[in-house]
RNA sequence: GCCCCCAUCGUCUAGUGGCCCAGGACGUGGCCCUCUCAAGGCCAAAACCGGGGUUCGAAUCCCCGUGGGGGCACCA
């Protein structure tokens, strides 16, 4: 806990299953203390579940970090002083620490089948009764331990709790936590495989890969004071605990889960980071928004980049309640993010959502269109809903039905022929001219702007909305737009 | 059942004893702008969980309730 200590934080995920947001954000939180501060940030991959392992989950967590533009210091890929990163790589280390806490007499082997204790966790919740290890093996008599293990009967090594007296835990954001050391467990440290628990694997890391500040979700309260426990019995100078609070559903009603996330109608609304990506948010407004579930710079910013956040960023602005996650301020962060980007970087974004659309779309071919949109879509998504006409050749006359208010059929068709025939004479085919002369053209039809642009859109675009529409049909060019308009006037007189 | 954490508008939050008959943001409603849709501007409704203390004074401190969340695995 020394000021002077250099600042280094970890990420440590464990790769079962998708990442989600929650994961996302203490990654964030530690990535900017990590660089504020000048000190590191670390990935290591928490591995020692073999039966929930899944391979592919590394893979979705590295991709992820990347995508929301959060690079570490050292981890698994680019290893490091401290390595190896993965905890599978760390067994021996492990091992050594158990037996180390045995023989200083913290700890101690168990041979208890699963079975036993299964039984009597049963036995104990049927008597109301907390489910706990009743201790059977604590007292076992030195020699007979020593000859068990050598005959290679399977065993668990577990931590030797303190029967009386109290823990007293600190976390920086809530205090001081103190409980009862008889309502703690003897917690199993190192598995009958001779790979550790959490509780073993994360200390022993965090200890040798030299972590000042321990940032993770508060699922780790209940067992924190197990943690101090051990580092007192390693003789070892605690990290600053930080335990930040846990995401929950949009109702605000339960842990965020997939299942719940999944649950509400409208499909964007996932918990994953790359499903984000493919939906059509910006790394940078995911950052805004989960940075901002939790943390906050003071009673009105709210709009951050990257490089803000890391310079605004403070330990001390957390906060301690659960967060419910709300979709629309993720929306709305990703259209103040699209707004703020240039618009060659965001030309440059825009391709492959219209591309996955299955437009043949270029940056040079986006580029006229791009400023069109770009106050206008929340999502990337969205511009190949509102522009996407512009790359389709299969855009529908307008049909009779569809007809804005107070226009007829035969009228209709007669103002957009007419309305050809004035784009086919307009030799100066830009904004200013082409609007004023369709003004004057709705003028003396005798229709309103409304009426007349509604019914030039329609037939221009095959949409009821549209980007602006004297631009739009200076992007779609003269010889489209009067086949377009001809299209529907024909379509409406037949 | 036991243990732990949390508690300000619907949601995210500001607030660390007087600046608060509580500020911002999203969302919602209205108005303005306007060729549609947006964007933008203005306005509005909307909260200190309850009860006891402490104090000249409490959203802020303490206690008790209540509510919500988390945990109680050879998972993390």
């Amino acid at each position: 806990m020394h000021a002077e200590s250099p600042i280094r934080v970890r990420f440590a995920p464990s790769p079962t299953g998708r990442f989600h947001i929650g994961g996302a954000r203490t990654a964030l939180y530690d990535f900017l203390f990590a660089r504020q501060s000048g000190g590191q940030f670390i990935l290591r991959i928490e591995d020692t579940d073999q039966k929930r392992f899944d391979p592919a989950a590394e893979a979705e967590i590295v991709e992820s970090l990347r995508w929301l533009g959060m690079a570490w210091d050292e981890g698994p890929d680019v290893g490091g002083p401290y390595g190896p990163y993965r905890q599978s790589e760390r067994k021996e280390s492990y091992q050594l620490h158990a037996e180390q806490l045995i023989e200083t007499g913290h700890a101690y082997r168990c041979f208890c089948s699963p079975e036993r204790l299964a039984q009597m966790r049963q036995g104990q919740q049927q008597a109301k009764q907390p489910p706990r290890y009743d201790g059977q093996c604590r007292a076992l008599d030195a020699g007979e331990v020593l000859a068990r293990a050598q005959r290679g009967e399977p065993h668990v090594i577990r931590f030797k709790t303190p029967h009386s007296g109290t823990t007293t835990a600190v976390d920086l954001i809530r205090g001081p936590i103190t409980v009862q050391n008889a309502d703690l467990d003897d917690y199993i440290l190192m598995k009958s495989n001779g790979l550790p628990v959490y509780h073993l694997a994360a200390m022993v890391d965090d200890r040798l890969m030299h972590i000042s500040h321990v940032l993770r979700s508060s699922e780790w309260l209940p067992t924190f004071p197990l943690h101090v426990l051990l580092y007192q019995a390693f003789g070892w100078e605690q990290p600053v605990w930080v335990h930040l609070s846990v995401f929950l559903n949009p109702s605000g009603k339960g842990k965020m889960s997939k299942r719940q996330a999944l649950d509400n109608k409208g499909g964007a609304q996932t918990i994953h980071p790359l499903d984000m990506r493919q939906a059509g948010y910006l790394p940078e407004a995911v950052v805004n928004w989960i940075a901002l579930m939790g943390w906050s710079y003071d009673d009105r910013t709210e709009f951050f980049s990257m490089p803000e956040l890391i310079r605004g960023f403070s330990l001390a602005k957390l906060t301690p309640s659960p967060a419910a996650v709300n979709y629309t301020k993720l929306d709305h962060f990703n259209g103040l993010h699209i707004r703020s980007l240039s618009l060659d970087e965001l030309n440059r974004r825009l391709v492959p959502a219209f591309q996955a659309a299955g437009l043949p779309v270029s940056e040079a071919s986006l580029h006229p269109i791009t400023p069109l949109i770009q106050e206008r879509i929340r999502t990337l998504e969205e511009a190949v809903e509102i522009a996407g006409f512009f790359f389709r050749q299969d855009v529908e006359p307008v049909a009779a039905a569809l007809l804005p208010k107070g226009i007829d059929v035969p009228q209709a068709s007669q103002v957009l022929e007419r309305a050809a025939q004035l784009v086919e004479q307009t030799a100066d085919f830009s904004v200013a001219p082409l609007e004023a002369a369709l003004r004057q053209l709705a003028d003396e039809l005798g229709l309103t702007a409304t009426q007349f642009f509604s019914l030039l859109r329609l037939a221009a675009t095959g949409q009821a909305v549209s980007p602006p529409l004297v631009e739009t049909l200076i992007v779609l060019g003269k010889p489209r737009t009067i086949g377009l308009l001809r299209a529907s006037a024909h379509n409406l007189s037949t």
